[in-house]
DNA sequence: TAGACGTGGGC
DNA sequence: TGCCCAAGTCT
């Protein structure tokens, strides 16, 4: 592996920072997150940008600042409400992390987000990129903030073939970032490369005609753009069998489940549903016995009215989704409800729920 | 280290 | 349609 003082040998490092922070400075896009410096936004923007979009993620972050406009409003909301705020965004998790941080700065800092790398990191879901992106953004840091643009701008500026799927290649990046990064204005440098990467020196076409760092591009002499970063591939998601059912009692109210604590969709609300194994018996059979003994309750279902995949990153649900009615009291327990049409709209579901209900309000 | 962890958009 | 992606982090 290169060290970063030979990958930057040559490279005219003050005239380069120069153009970069020209361009960025006429050219960025106006953001909500960018019309001040306020720490805590900053810092639930870098979160929500964490592999979605901008497109995406401006009108949740609008919503978001709206209902929890400070560290203090986020740190007393009710994780459910957070959770409804975070719906369709993805990566739930994240939400989670974020208040859990956000009452640790409230207690543990006065409710003032720490400035140095050491206790910024330390803090849930805020890992070496945002980190970074904090301590620049908010406090003019100089400290390297190396995402998927950066690799991707950097391995094409400086012709580096590592693979940036590895996560020990984000390290060679970092490096290299500390070797280049303004001192002057760390913000807007890498805020630039991120820009420069979101909208010209994007994945599958560069706009290299439109690039204000050409000259420096090392990628660009060597007309090698389209074969840079190297990138190897993902692993298919696996395929996995649902069974779920959309379960009404006589006034019309929906039986919902909270999902655990942990893991996939961790604590959000769903349908009664099960993972099937068709060697054990038929699937109707599965979910039956399952809503009846998890739920101590008493169920008839109908076949299957409708079928639903939904891909995750690394799963694909195939979803037969049966009709039902209940014909028990349900067992009292804080992860289990019968809500009505209006009050469903107020729980935090996945987009695979979602479906589901969209479906059953179709024939009903 | 590699896999878990979501979603919607682009081509 | 199917694949890849988009401002990563945790275990």
């Amino acid at each position: 592996m290169k060290q970063s003082k030979d990958i930057v040998k040559d490279f005219q490092i003050e005239q380069f920072q120069h153009d970069l922070i020209s361009w960025f400075e006429t050219e960025q896009r106006i953001l909500p997150w960018r019309q001040d410096q306020d720490p805590y936004k900053v810092w639930v923007s870098e979160i929500m940008l964490q592999q979605t979009r901008v497109d995406t993620v401006i009108p949740y972050f609008n919503n978001f600042i709206e209902k929890f406009p400070t560290i203090v409003d986020l740190a007393y909301a009710p994780e459910d409400d957070v959770l409804k705020a975070w719906e369709g965004l993805g990566y739930y998790s994240r939400a989670r992390n974020l208040q859990a941080a956000v009452r640790e700065v409230h207690e543990q800092y006065g409710g003032k987000v720490p400035h140095t790398p050491d206790e910024i990191s330390k803090l849930k879901g805020v890992g070496p990129y945002t980190t970074g992106a904090i301590l620049s953004i908010a406090y003019g840091v100089p400290q390297p903030a190396v995402d998927g643009n950066v690799m991707r701008v950097l391995s094409r500026i400086l012709s580096i073939w590592d693979d940036i799927a590895k996560p020990k290649t984000r390290k060679v990046f970092e490096e290299v970032v500390h070797e280049i990064i303004s001192k002057d204005s760390p913000s807007f440098f890498n805020q630039g490369l991120m820009e420069l990467g979101a909208i010209v020196c994007t994945p599958t076409s560069p706009s290299c005609l439109l690039c204000p760092v050409r000259e420096h591009c090392r990628a660009f002499e060597q007309g090698v753009q389209q074969e840079l970063p190297v990138k190897s591939k993902k692993k298919p998601p696996r395929a996995v069998q649902i069974a779920a059912a959309v379960v009404t009692d006589e006034q019309g109210n929906f039986l919902i489940h909270k999902r655990p604590n942990k893991g996939l969709l961790a604590n959000l609300w769903e349908f009664p549903n099960v993972e099937v194994d068709l060697t054990i018996g038929t699937e109707q059979t599965q979910l039956t016995s399952f809503v009846e003994a998890d739920y101590d309750t008493e169920v008839v279902l109908d076949p299957p009215f409708t079928v639903i995949q939904h891909v995750f990153s690394h799963i694909v649900w195939n979803i037969n989704v049966y009709k039902g009615v209940l014909t028990g009291n349900i067992a009292n327990r804080d992860d289990l409800k019968l809500v009505s049409v209006k009050e469903i709209e107020e729980y935090a579901f996945p987009v695979s729920h979602q479906k589901i209900l969209k479906e059953y309000h179709k024939i009903t």
